[in-house]
DNA sequence: CCGCATCCGTGCGGATACTG
DNA sequence: CAGTATCCGCACGGATGCGG
């Protein structure tokens, strides 16, 4: 099970279910904050690992295998230079993603507002 | 860590993000499902454990006491009867959250279509 | 009918060191 | 600069049994 991707997961109850593929996707530590990253515009290797404070290059990599396996992102190798720049952007697929990630993010900050009355008391 | 609500989970990359909390309350193997079937109408426990083929009462249970301490969904207990009657039903934020998860569970459907042209080849 | 307690295997993610 | 390799702790979820 271990390095699949998300499309082969989702028969977790038996039917190919197409909301835990979504979930799936973005599921990992990292996934959602990248995705946000590279919702502005492209990021270098680096570049995105300083915007990540905690995430160590093992964890960036992997998620971005990951998302790179789902088809969500692409890199970009360029060997002209040495050492080799490399870059990370959004596929077809991940930017149709984007108005989700809003959403979710928008439903979240939603329902901490209205938690904190609750928690409060 | 344990039994953390999602709402004081969502710290991970130390500033609060509310994608990360709405990701939380999604996690887990049988929430998006529950979900799924609490959206069209109130459930028994037993009744729901019927329509998860595959999952224990040890992971429903786990499932629900989250939900429910997310406030997901509602516990109900009618204990004018013996054995005692349950039933789960939407909260008000659960109910907000159905769109989001139709929109999750579209993508998902469109994202596996798209795919399968890619993984055939 | 509706759970909880316990034990246990597996995989995620942290720490650290090494490389083209 | 942009990764890989290895070791390891811990939480998630499966299996099973008990209890109000």
């Amino acid at each position: 099970m271990i390095g699949m991707k998300a499309s082969e997961m989702s028969r977790r109850h038996g039917e190919l279910c197409p909301l835990d593929t979504t979930l799936k996707i973005l599921d990992g530590k990292w996934k959602s904050i990248i995705l946000c990253r590279l919702m502005k515009h492209e990021f270098r290797y680096t570049e995105l690992l300083r915007t990540l404070p905690g995430c160590t290059r093992r964890m960036l990599s992997l998620q971005l295998s990951q998302l790179e396996n789902d088809r969500i992102i692409v890199k970009q190798t360029d060997t002209s230079y040495v050492p080799v720049k490399t870059s990370y952007r959004l596929t077809p697929a991940g930017r149709s993603l984007v108005p989700i990630v809003l959403a979710m993010n928008k439903w979240g900050a939603t329902y901490l507002e209205r938690l904190i009355p609750v928690e409060a008391k």
